[in-house]
DNA sequence: AGGGTGACCTGTCGGC
DNA sequence: TGCCGACAGGTCACCC
């Protein structure tokens, strides 16, 4: 469920209630992508110094060391001072003095990671290859061009790709493209100078409202306070196969690109 | 090196 | 009702 704009409104939903907070105790369920990384007690009297995002992880700042959260597919995290049990599919608890964070993740392609720094080995494994991030003026319109020229593979795959830019999956990809006018498979390198700046444009603007919107609820993503998301109302082409386009009408394509839904209007986004 | 494929795991939905 | 295939918001480890 989980792209940047996901992962931000569930950082802003607790953020703030959960800094200064003394973990009291880590309860683990089966088994997420990878490895906590550390006995569970180790955690145990760290404080919550402040909550981070790099692209879709969360990185809880401890006292000593961080934590890296990542909701997969189908993940997200709850926090409140009240819970029941965990559930069949919470397998992540962060008991703390301020509340219980918790990691709610059917399919299990989340993570919970502990790194020692964030120059550790552990941390650089997963966020050292990481791209730029959109929603900061380190997202340059003349640097993401330069980068494009030097992939030939479709514009929208190596938007999903993170290695150019983070946080773009597979919902703000289509979207971001049908905005900018850019048939998904186009190869990155054709993509000219004009049209490379209003993408650019475009990955902002999308991102930035779908965060304002509390991101997208297709099925049950919902927010550390149990909100959901209403971009998905606000969507141009995705998960619209066959419905008229909303500029045009001609109806919206689906296609598949590695493995994943592409939809796109033939007419807005002729090349 | 870069591109393509399969893998991880569970749930839901549509068709027969 | 049951079974089966397709599909789902992500990423990594492989192959050629």
């Amino acid at each position: 469920m989980p792209e940047l704009p996901e992962v931000e409104v569930t950082r802003l939903s607790f953020a703030t209630r959960i800094a200064g907070a003394k973990v009291q105790g880590v309860r683990l369920g089966l088994p997420l992508r990878w490895p906590l990384g550390c006995a569970p007690e180790v955690l145990i009297g760290r404080t919550v110094l402040q909550v981070r995002r790099r692209g879709k992880y969360l990185l809880l700042d401890l006292s000593e060391g961080l934590l890296l959260l990542h909701l997969g597919m189908s993940g997200s995290l709850s926090f409140a001072a009240q819970m029941a049990p965990g559930g069949k599919h919470d397998h992540f608890d962060l008991q703390t003095n301020l509340g219980l964070l918790r990691l709610h993740d059917p399919r299990r392609f989340g993570a919970a990671v502990y790194a020692g720094s964030q120059d550790s080995e552990e941390a650089h494994k997963l966020l050292g290859k990481l791209g730029v991030e959109p929603l900061t003026d380190t997202f340059d319109a003349r640097q993401f061009h330069a980068a494009l020229r030097l992939r030939s593979t479709a514009i929208k795959q190596v938007l999903l790709g993170g290695e150019v830019v983070v946080g773009v999956g597979n919902i703000y990809a289509s979207e971001a493209l049908f905005l900018a006018g850019i048939r998904p498979t186009v190869s990155a390198q054709n993509i000219s100078w004009p049209r490379a700046e209003r993408l650019h444009g475009a990955i902002k603007n999308v991102l930035t409202a779908a965060v304002q919107k509390g991101g997208s609820t297709l099925r049950d993503f919902s927010d550390a306070a149990g909100q959901g998301g209403y971009f998905q109302l606000d969507a141009m082409v995705y998960d619209r196969a066959g419905l008229p386009c909303r500029v045009c009408g001609a109806p919206i394509k689906r296609m598949v690109q590695g493995q994943r839904s592409t939809f796109y209007c033939a007419q807005c986004q002729k090349f």
